[in-house]
DNA sequence: AATATATGTCATGATTGCTGACATATATTC
DNA sequence: GAATATATGTCAGCAATCATGACATATATT
């Protein structure tokens, strides 16, 4: 390989020079894959985002309105925890769902500090109005693909993920 | 299946009753598959955001560096076309990538209007750094996966982009 | 010479994250 | 019962990153 960087001989040169090799795959680093997770998840949010932009919502509803949907009951603290995101943060988005109608607050029968949350039959809608294009995607994707690379798939996406995702973190 | 939502009787009911049934998968709708690219693609990026906080960049930067260290050469419109986003979104990140030593511009030798770009040193060591936790985790995620998984893997995260990415966009 | 293209820039707004501070209701502990 | 801890809500402000529309400049193309 010629070597790109070799300043010219008693010229002043105000910069190096750039690199124009691409960077490559090695041993270690897949930056194809990389790539891929990049462009996939992109578009898998576009086609949910194109349906909220009709509502006024935005990623941040989607992801409420999916998980209360998937644990009904859950509190505010449980959301928190699964987000990932402050309570300030959440907050907005989540008052303007209540207001809105598409959740529902109630007060926990042991723990009454805690707000258990529920979607209405409005919510559920949008959660699964938002899920059927996500769900079509993901079908295209795995077209063809055999019981075990499905399994693969799985086990691949749960590998990405940060470990112990416990209530004790 | 008990009906949740049936109204009582001769009571007044302010608001209908919230489900409490959580969203399950269906023949149709695979919810582990929706959460675990959730999951698996915050953590995913997570790693670069650490990294990046400490120079006062974000996750911008990140994509434009990646690309253009994977694409020396490549012209201000091709950038665009990769991350759709706007010319203006992407100016401030570029700009501020050029100041600060990690990015050049050359006009195009042929085409003088264009801006081609191209990483430096630093822009090429910023990249590695950056792809290298996000590396190890694939590597973790991959762990013990055959051949046949790995390639479906990446088949699958194909098949998850919207279709022609190509030049006629 | 007129028009089209590639890029840059200015102004402005929306969304979604953050921090810090403080308030309220309810549980738990001394 | 009083003190403290916890779950939640809220106010104020800041920052990053996306967006739109309008306009400017240099260079190509017709």
């Amino acid at each position: 390989m010629a070597r790109q960087s070799s300043p010219k001989a008693g010229r002043r040169e105000p910069r190096p020079e750039p690199l124009t090799k691409p960077l490559e795959n090695t041993e270690t680093i897949d930056f194809d894959i990389i790539e891929l997770l990049f462009f996939s998840y992109r578009d898998f949010v576009s086609d949910p985002d194109a349906i909220l932009a009709k509502s006024g919502f935005g990623r941040a509803h989607h992801r409420v309105v999916h998980f209360v949907n998937r644990n009904p009951g859950m509190t505010v603290a449980d959301l928190l925890d699964t987000l990932k995101i402050t309570k300030q943060s959440l907050a907005r988005v989540l008052k303007q769902l209540i207001d809105s109608g598409y959740i529902q607050q109630k007060a926990g029968p042991e723990d009454r500090r805690q707000r258990k949350l529920y979607p209405t039959a409005t919510g559920r809608d949008l959660a699964l109005a938002l899920a059927e294009p996500q769900s079509r995607r993901i079908e295209r994707a795995f077209d063809g693909a055999s019981a075990e690379v499905r399994a693969g798939v799985k086990a691949f996406l749960s590998g990405m993920q940060n470990r112990q995702n416990s209530k004790a973190d």
